[in-house]
Order: structure tokens, then C-alpha cells, then sequence
DNA sequence: TATGAATGAGTCTTCATTCAT
DNA sequence: TATGAATGAAGACTCATTCAT
């Protein structure tokens, strides 16, 4: 919900597509159909029947397909940036904010705009050149965030790793939960959330 | 070294190709290409300038491009699981037995058959459907080492979270080394090991 | 001109292309190159410069190579069943039914539709088989008005032939006047029609 | 019987191959597989498997493809003709000239070359020109015999049509017997070439 | 004579993109 | 802005033919 508050506000200062707009329902459309079918046997007619439009309109949207993948890339990297800022904001201890990480990842991966998540991870290299230099770009942010917690973590003993390799292990095991975690099964996000922390911190904890 | 001598023996037993034969150097180019360009992008004409034939020449070795993405998956899905047997059956305590489980997946992410390892995880949706039931009956066993060691590793109460989670956490871990990991960078593989066998494992020993 | 009457009906009706339309002029093209070339030695491109487009343009006309067989092929069978209807009406005597059946089988195999039958006969092979059961299918109507109009005939003791036999040996004849018959030589479709009439049927009356 | 006579006869000098050399082989397979599948969908390695021979093989024993269907089109068209001069030379009436003439094209499309002559007519097409010339010059013997019986039959007027028109009729109507007659029905052989007898002599004498 | 891997031109088909309406 | 026919480059795949062994 308050994931909500902050999408919506994402929407009204323009940083992100309304999805009631014909672009915002294409960029929906277009996470969708890359993660079912990747992005390559995905083809502009297949978006374009799934938003009820010709192919020939998606144009009047998008230069190029290729721009339709950067821009679901591009939303998920500014909605997950602003998200975590929150996130952290809110948290006090050091605990807290790793948490606070590992619960803003898994949040963008299994709640409304996983799909998108989903694309930004497994069709990074369908992407052109230039466009992937503009994501990172646009990341570089978020990974400060992540490296200046871990730091902080590291200096207050509460992990026993290299803070950098901790984060690429992190990323990792969050990322791959796309392939198996189900919301409807034994463990809640709040449980995975958890059982990740603890990979991370010293069991005193959690 | 001993990973040598087994690939040879899967050479001689026929299990996996000779990449000294035509099938062998192509299906080492196809991994190779797989992984930096994605299947879809390479075309067959790309595969067979690798190695030194014309495009039409591919069909005599694979009946169809769809048939030379799951040679490459297969190959490595025969290799990982032998490898871990005989890794397995070296180890003595719980925690070799785990250490062997992790050990054994970086060999393969970071070793010869890296781009291999890589394009299995990264390219399943381009696998036809008919392939990739297959290729998971193929890994059916391997998955049941995983399984039984990290259960067994529950019993003993060197892990402190539910064995299926816990796997698949350190599955992602793993996998997503191939992102970051340089094997001349700061960490040795050996070290690498240790620092995810301590995730998993309470750090009594390591 | 009471062919084009009919015909102008069909194309009016959706059961036959209107020739002013690409896929009428596509399906013209094809029967025509079909004919000359065989349907195995016609190559999209061939068909796609005949009228004057790129080939990538044909298959927005038709799905594959193949079902532009199978339209020539169909639009013949609707029209011959169609005419030979209309001619079955106006006849009055057996004998003349039995002219109607020859003379609408040799104004098809002669008039303007004469490439698409002519394609109809000799690329029988070449349909797939789904659709060539579709056109038997679609032939059993026709096939029907001979049989009837030939057991007639038989029951009024014009031929003295078994009708099945009979019939087929007609098909044959008249088929066969595509390699050789010039409607520019010596005999009109009219004698020629005539010549096939006193095969079938007594020369007491023609 | 006599048929096989005459064909041993042809064999031994030469006129056409031997079905225990590996040519004869290759001609019978290439008769059916070019009479079930069409010329061009037959393939070179098709009918290498025909006969167990591997593709590289054929190029032995034919200069290409295209040479293979021209023999096989070049040995029916001699044994035609050789068969038919020792038919007509066994006839005393015209009526068993006529006879002899229906017979002998018959015996050809159901017998032993069935598959032989189908290709003769239905593949013609896929013969290069040069080649055709080279049957139609074959030919001109045979048809001479038809016309020269057909011309003697009109003069003794059991025929009551242009004796050309007649001939071009019962080669349709004969030809077209390979798509429906069934040796096994209710029709012999024999009462069939009495059936087409019928059609082109008045009914005084069969 | 037989082999069979390699050739390379040629086939059908796909699809992002354009543009006149 | 929307349409959808047309584009044309590119793709996977086929196959008659060659040739070193």
C-alpha cells in the first residue's frame, strides 16, 4: 500500500508511465509477454494484440522495439531506487536496513511489477549497448545504497564477509527466488525475507 | 585436474562430445556464442563462421538449431551430475559434503564448461518445450544429491533453515557469481567456496 | 458470358477472390505459374514479381506457399460445382445432361479458369494432405451430379457402359484435351464437345 | 509373359537396364519414389536409401538428378514402343489393331512399368527441355503407330471421328485409369480395353 | 566403386518498421 | 493518433552435387 502511495506519485511527477495510458498499458504488456516468451520471440504484433491496438500504432509510442524493452527497464530501475530510499529511511537499526534491502528486492520481484523485474535481470543482453549503459547508469544509485549499508554493516560486526561479495551472493539467492518462491506456498515474503537475513547477519537477530 | 580425468572418461564412455570432432568444436562455439550473444541473436551462419565451416554443413551434426542448444544444456547436465558423484563420494563430514555441493557448481560456472553452465540457466526459455522436460528428467538426479545432502546437513543441525529453501537460496547465490566473480580479482575460488559454504553452515568450521 | 454472369455472382457472394484484389491477382499469378512451372519450381518471389510486390508482402495474403495452392485449387471446385449446377437446370433431355456434364468440365479445362483446373489435376500431389481432403470434400458435390446424371442415363439406356466406368473414362478424355486441343485449330469446344458426346452416348442423337 | 520375353530381350541388348545392376535398382526406385512423392520432393538421398547406397553414390551411375528422370522416362518410352510393334504384328483386323493398340498402353500403365509410366506423364514438367526433346523425338515412333492403325481405321470406317481426335482422346481416357482403376475390382484388365474399345469402334465387334 | 562430410546457392518464412490514408 | 498493407533484410533449413579417402 504504501508501495502504492509511492507509485502513484512516481506516475504524477511523470518518472513513470500511467498504466492507464497507452503507453503505460504497452510497457505492462510488454513485461508480461518478455518474461513468458523473452524478449526476442516476443514480436510487436504479439504486444500490440495484447493491448488491442495495430501493430503499425506501437510506433506512434516507441521509436523501436528496442526502446520498449529500455523503457520496462528503465521504470522498474527508477521505481526500485526511489523504493528503497523510503525503505531505508524508515529504518533505524543496521538490522533494519539490510532487511530493508533484502525485503524492497523481493518485493519488486514477486509483487505488481515482477515482470518487469523479471525482464531486467534475464533480457539484459537483448538490450542495445547504449541503452544497457543508461540503465547502469540509472543504477548506480541503487547499488550505492546497497554498498553503503552493507559498509555500515560491516563496520558494526554484523557481517563476516567482504561487504561487496556479500551483496553479489545476496543479489543472487534474491533474484533466483523468481524461479521458485510461489506466495501461495509454506513461507510467507515476511518468512523468505527473514530466512534470507539471516544468511547475512549473525543469528542474533532475527 | 580430476575434473579432467572425468571429462575424459565421459569423452571415452560417449557420454558428452570430443571437442576435437566437428560435433564437439561446435557445440563449444555454440556455448561460447550462446552465452555472449543469446541464442536467439546468433544465427547459424554466426556458429559455423566459429568454426571454420558453412552454415549449411551445421545440419549434418544437429538436426536443427533447437537440437544444438540442448546438446550444449545436456552435455553439462551429464557432467555436473558425474562430477558431483565422484566429488560426493571424496567427502566425509556433512560439511565436505556441503562444501562438495558448492565447490562443484563454481567449477562448472567458472571452469571449462562456464559458458555452458551459463547459457543452461540463461537461455531455458529458448529450449523448446520437449527439450527442456529432457533436460529436467536429466537433472532429476542431480538435484536429489542436493536434496539429500542438505537434509541430512538439517539432521545434523549444521543448517539452520529449511533444506529446500536453503538450496535454492545458495542455487541463486551461486549462479549469479557468474555476474561478478573474476577468478583474477581479489578471491581465489577456494575462497569463494567458503564464503558462501558460510551462509549455508553455522560458522563453527570454517 | 453467362459464365462471367456466375462468376461475378460468386465473387460478389465471398465465394471466389475478386481478381482486382491482391489476393485475386496472387491466386491469378500463381494458377498461372503453377501451370507453367509446376508448383515445386514456382518460388514465392516468382509469384510475388508476377503481380508486381516484394515476397514477404504474399504472406499477408496467405498463411504459406501452401495454402495458395490450396485456394486455386478450391476456387476451381466451388465454380465448376456451381456452373455445371446451373447447367444441369436448363437441360432438359438426358442427352443434353450429358452434354451439360462434358461441356462445363471442358469450359473450365479451356476458358479463363483454365490454369487453375489445369493446376487443380496435375499439383494434386503437391497439396498437403489435410487440405487435399478438404477439397475432396469440397469435389463430392460435383462428383455426385455426375454419378446421378450417369446412372440416369444408364437407367434410360443411352450408354452402354457401366456408369462408374464410363465416367471416368470422359474425365479422362476431356482432362487430356489440355495437352493437345487449340481452341484456335480446327475444331471449336463446341464440335470438340460433340466428339466427346458420341463417346458416351448412341449416335442417335447428336 | 510375352511382355517378359520382349523385356529380357531389351535388357540383353542393352536397350534398357538390367533390374539386378545397381542402375536398374536405382531406375525402379526412382519410378516409384518419383510416382508416390513427385520428382522434386523426391530427394537424391531418398532414393540412396531406396536401394542402400549412400547419396554420394547415385553421382556413379548418373550424371545428376535430372539424368535419372530422363531414364527412366527413356526406357518406358522404348519398351512402349518395342511392345507395341509386336502387338500390332500379332493383329490381323483392324478391330485387334485398335485393340492391340488400347492393350498395349493399358498393360504399361497397370503392369510391371506402372510407376515408370505414371512419371512419364506427370512429371513431365520437371524434365529439363533438352531432355524433353530427346523423349518427344523417342516418342514420334510409337505415335506414328497409333496414328498410321488410327488412319486404317478410319478408312475402314469403324471409327466415326478424325482419326487424330480419336487417338487424343483414348490416350486421356487410358491415362487417366492409373487414378481409379483397381486391378483387384470388378473390372478385369481385359474388359476394361474392351470398355474403351467400345468407345472408339461402333459396337458391331466386341 | 563406394563413402559421407562439406558445400553454397536457394527456399520459405518472419518480422520490425514505414507510410499513405 | 490509428490503421494495416507493404517492405526487404535476415533467418533457419534443404539438398543436389563434389571430392578426398
Amino acid at each position: 500500500m504504501e508501495e502504492n502511495q509511492l507509485i502513484k506519485q512516481l506516475i504524477d511527477s511523470g518518472k513513470i508511465s500511467d498504466p492507464e495510458t497507452p503507453r503505460g498499458r504497452l510497457l505492462v504488456a510488454a513485461a508480461q509477454l518478455f518474461k513468458e516468451k523473452g524478449y526476442n520471440r516476443t514480436t510487436v504484433r504479439d504486444l500490440a494484440a495484447q493491448v488491442g491496438i495495430l501493430s503499425g500504432s506501437i510506433f506512434h509510442h516507441f521509436k523501436n522495439k528496442d526502446e520498449i524493452l529500455f523503457a520496462v527497464m528503465n521504470e522498474v530501475v527508477i521505481a526500485m531506487d526511489e523504493a528503497l530510499k523510503v525503505s531505508l529511511s524508515k529504518a533505524n537499526t543496521i538490522n533494519d536496513k539490510v532487511r530493508a534491502l533484502i525485503a524492497n528486492e523481493l518485493d519488486f520481484i514477486h509483487g505488481k511489477t515482477s515482470n518487469a523485474t523479471y525482464v531486467m535481470v534475464y533480457e539484459w543482453r537483448a538490450l542495445s549497448e547504449s541503452y544497457q549503459q543508461q540503465i547502469m547508469q540509472g543504477r548506480a544509485g541503487y547499488f550505492e545504497l546497497w554498498q553503503s549499508t552493507m559498509d555500515e554493516a560491516r563496520r558494526e560486526g554484523v557481517i563476516a564477509m567482504e561487504p561487496d561479495c556479500l551483496r553479489q551472493l545476496l543479489h543472487g539467492a534474491i533474484i533466483w527466488t523468481s524461479h521458485w518462491y510461489k506466495s501461495d506456498g509454506k513461507l510467507t515474503i515476511r518468512q523468505l525475507t527473514n530466512r534470507i537475513l539471516s544468511l547475512a547477519i549473525k543469528p542474533s537477530s532475527n
